[in-house]
DNA sequence: TAAAAAAACGAGCGCTCGCTCGATTTTTGT
DNA sequence: ACAAAAATCGAGCGAGCGCTCGTTTTTTTA
């Protein structure tokens, strides 16, 4: 699939997004019209992602926002309670969208190589598709609240957790060799991450998400399907 | 070479890194004994990267670091003059640390493939011995002023460039099939970072970082040594 | 051992932060 | 058209920040 393709097919638009949150807490947010609650958020999300991502969210100040989203102090706080709430609600919004994409995306394709390169698309496309959310959950984890915290983890685990499964009924069938399933997962969660961590650098090469993708996949393909009963003579490597 | 081998033989004591830098700049530094200087330059980088790795650094309060450290406010200042400058200084030390130990290590290898196996390993080893600093850098880069995050990101392309020249080396030599060196050095960056970024996931599953570093080796190896003419049918993957 | 030098001290300054709330503007219902 | 309801406004608050500097304590010198 193409990137192209993925991001007409997920279509997961800020507004979509927004209003279900709306719809599950009409009795924390004071503005009681949907279309104006949800055009406001929309607006606070994305200046929120902006400024995080040019100085972190610690830095952030709610001037900073208030300026950028084009809402008075006051008329912030008819969205959250604190400055902590907002963040709350940013991560909460990835965490949803990760899970539903991948469940509507995986389903119905059970051979395992199949399912690994798929996977690794989807990561990528939807990191793609939500870079500042994806880097924003990523860097700010450690200033959440551990409730918060552990939440971020769980998320990482369930990402993690899809590879592992997908390793393991692959060494089932014996379409892959027995190496660690935990820690190749990590190494390919890891491979995932550098994508939207440091797109600044793939940016100036030119390197695009369906290239990255290729390369991935190659990469643990080779791993997973690299003949064990290879010496290290044999492939020259001493 | 194991890790216990390799800590013995770097030995990079906090306490010899603070006496260069305190020799450096004498001139910055109000305090005028060097033992003085030094005992309290370690315990300020310590605490400051104790601090900084729990909340983060733009959180750390100067009375906090004055807690921790057990010096004053006053004394404290001292030794920096400003939470900026305080910064520049640890990351500063961090690169030179760096670039020390890889040229020390890497000398006097020439075969591609053991230069990468060896890069792989110094790198962990490295991240490993000095973990709460390489955490510290590369969370807290985005809060440098422009000059420093020129500097940090300076360091990020030194080290891929380590592992540009190894491939590039390799493929000159048919050692290594032709895949993208820039590419693939990236990747390998983002694998040796994330022992030091998720080093709790690592630690809860007991893996050490000689197990790490050969899973890393043999992933890449695999990457790298895996036959391009080997069609996707022969391996199995559709 | 006492004067001088060095180091450490910490209350307090100016400022910015997160957050509040009475005043004001905009929208809605009739 | 106008009153009621909803939404927005932004000056101002107390807390806590980075940082300073007159004072005190410790160490060195002779």
């Amino acid at each position: 699939m193409t990137f192209d393709a993925f991001k007409g097919l997920v279509n997961i638009s800020n507004e979509d997004i927004w209003r279900d949150f709306y719809r599950q807490n009409k009795d924390k947010i004071k503005v009681k019209k949907e279309d104006v609650a949800v055009r406001n958020l929309v607006k606070i999300s994305s200046a929120a992602l902006s400024i995080s991502n040019r100085k972190g969210f610690p830095l952030m100040t709610l001037r900073d926002l208030s300026v950028e989203s084009g809402l008075s102090m006051g008329a912030l706080y008819s969205y959250f309670s604190s400055k902590d709430e907002l963040l709350d609600m940013i991560q909460q919004q990835r965490m949803t969208a990760i899970i539903k994409v991948f469940s509507t995306h995986l389903s119905g394709i059970d051979n395992p190589a199949q399912r690994l390169r798929s996977a690794i698309q989807i990561h990528l496309y939807l990191s793609e598709v939500m870079q500042p959310w994806f880097y924003f959950s990523y860097m700010e984890a450690k200033n959440l609240g551990k409730d918060d915290r552990k939440k971020a983890i769980e998320a990482e685990i369930f990402t993690e957790g899809i590879f592992i499964d997908i390793i393991e009924q692959g060494q089932k069938k014996s379409l892959f060799r027995n190496v660690d399933p935990k820690t190749t997962a990590a190494i390919i969660k890891a491979m995932l991450q550098d994508w939207y961590l440091k797109r600044w650098k793939y940016e100036s090469r030119n390197v695009s998400v369906e290239e990255y993708s290729e390369v991935v996949i190659d990469f643990v393909e080779s791993y997973l399907m690299a003949r064990s009963n290879q010496t290290q003579e044999e492939k020259g490597w001493t």
